[in-house]
DNA sequence: TCAATATGTTATATATAATTAACATTGCGT
DNA sequence: ACGCAATGTTAATTATATATAACATATTGA
């Protein structure tokens, strides 16, 4: 499990008026998960990733970038 | 956290000729894991979905199909 | 400036993904 | 029918995502 990713989380979040709190909230995890998410310090499940890009109206590609090794 | 998929793994393994050990190796997890998931006992994280997906030449959202509750 | 709200950050605890190993079953080729 | 490769499955262990709590630092508005 080499590689890693970025997020457009706090970009999406603005775009959307919701803070931290709001959006953790709606996909139902703590305020500090979403934190630790956005700077990357966790590597989220499939299922949390899914529900925050439907909180975010985006896909899961448009709110997570894959940095790719090769 | 309480939606689940599907996935189209097993389905895209067979177009690709890949067995579950083989697309292990590339994604870099053990056969079993991939057995696993296919059988949809795991919640896998977002990278491992992301490895897998690559290796069968499809997006997440293709591999993975979400259930809505609402 | 003060208070309130949002975010950063860290330590510890808990839930669960993923590993490992072992054995069972299924399917396929010869 | 036999053997082998692929897959199913389960139990125990390890690694790590997420929860929890606590406090610190912005930032914004009255």
């Amino acid at each position: 499990m080499k590689n890693k990713f970025k997020t457009r989380i706090k970009e999406l979040r603005a775009r959307h008026d919701l803070t931290q709190e709001q959006l953790a909230d709606i996909v139902g995890v703590r305020r500090e998960t979403i934190g630790h998410v956005e700077h990357g310090k966790y590597n989220l499940s499939l299922l949390l990733a899914h529900r925050i890009a439907q909180a975010l109206e985006s896909s899961i590609e448009e709110v997570f970038i894959f940095e790719e090794e090769n």
